[in-house]
DNA sequence: CGGCCTTTTGCACGATCGTATAATAACGAC
DNA sequence: GTCGTTATTATACGATCGTGCAAAAGGCCG
């Protein structure tokens, strides 16, 4: 039988393919319509391949979420170390960036999306959602601390920034025709001084 | 061959009953695992009886989204309605309550956590959330405005506290653990007083 | 070029999906 | 009681799911 004309690829190669798949399947049909078929067709493999270079499809899932999390926590780090030292610069632009691209990419906030949708029922989803939060948070309450909150002030005022980001992500994602990711940005900056100057 | 007992009920009991199902199903098992099988069995009966009653399974669980939403509408507005005349208090009412039972419970914040990972892929269930969130800031921006802000003030304000209450939403439903349905409530008590005294 | 190791393919397998449908049980009318 | 209507069950069907596996193909060393 004829087969398809194939080239064998560095196994980096290979599974950073099979993951960018995976994240373009989870944005594109969500949770349910990514399949070990759907995922492999994007990437242009045949569906014996996947199982070459990982566990199974749940492991691959996990190991997206990963790298999309490694990424999008890069990318705010950055945002805030390249904003100079004065504390205050750091926050916003660690926060802002959360609005801009490569962030506010409709692609990635349905990537996103999907993965919450595992963390109830997934154990292994739900073990790198808390790690990712945790150290969200932990990024998070030095820059604030460094604003002028204690320590006691800036853990729930973390957790109120985030909620307020993850917020806005989600209805950016859900319905974009409702606002801007400028106008996200803009109540994001809002929230922060809120909670500087007159602490929860 | 022997046949289980049944016994014929209403068609609106049994219509509710696999409506409760699918919200149950959904808050357990996640989109993902709610299926005809899980639904009916749940609501003890026999997996042919959906059709019966429902176009298919996406038209139940339009409906079950449909159902949840407006139980939930419901309770806030009733909320803010028994809160007496004063504005400000009226305003409150409505948005605490969404961190008191019924609406803080966990199976109904995994239940709605379900639906939104359905919004991105199901027109129908698009259709629905569109409605809703519509519906959601229309009885938010009377009760800011109000309260002293103009109209066009009311609308982002209406955008960005719906915001913070869907992300407090999603982290209390994600992971419980972190903060209360208590600490919830303060800040967006906070996030009102702010964007009262300061319009965006 | 020939031999070898590993990547890659293509398909088979059992399980589960949503739906269609025929048989059956339950209830009301008479 | 008997019949007729219909709610309900049980099963069958085709499609798709994740995975297992034998064979084919690609690349490299001799």
């Amino acid at each position: 039988m004829a087969r398809a004309a194939s080239t064998r690829e560095s196994a980096d190669f290979r599974r950073q393919s099979l993951i960018e798949a995976t994240a373009a399947c989870l944005a594109e049909h969500g949770a349910a319509g990514t399949s070990v078929r759907t995922i492999c067709a994007r990437a242009g493999v045949s569906p014996g391949l996947l199982r070459h270079y990982f566990d199974g499809i749940d492991d691959l899932i996990a190991v997206t979420y990963r790298d999309v999390t490694d990424r999008v926590s890069a990318t705010l780090r950055e945002a805030g170390e390249a904003a100079g030292p004065e504390p205050r610069a750091r926050l916003i632009a660690f926060v802002t960036a959360s609005f801009r691209p490569p962030i506010a990419d409709p692609a990635l906030l349905a990537t996103w999306l999907a993965f919450w949708s595992l963390v109830k029922t997934r154990p292994a989803i739900a073990a790198i959602h808390g790690e990712t939060y945790r150290g969200y948070r932990e990024e998070l309450e030095p820059l604030l601390a460094g604003c002028g909150l204690t320590i006691a002030q800036a853990r729930p005022a973390a957790i109120a920034l985030t909620a307020l980001v993850d917020g806005l992500w989600l209805e950016l994602s859900l319905d974009p025709s409702t606002f801007t990711p400028a106008e996200a940005s803009a109540m994001a900056v809002r929230w922060v001084d809120s909670l500087l100057e007159r602490p929860l």
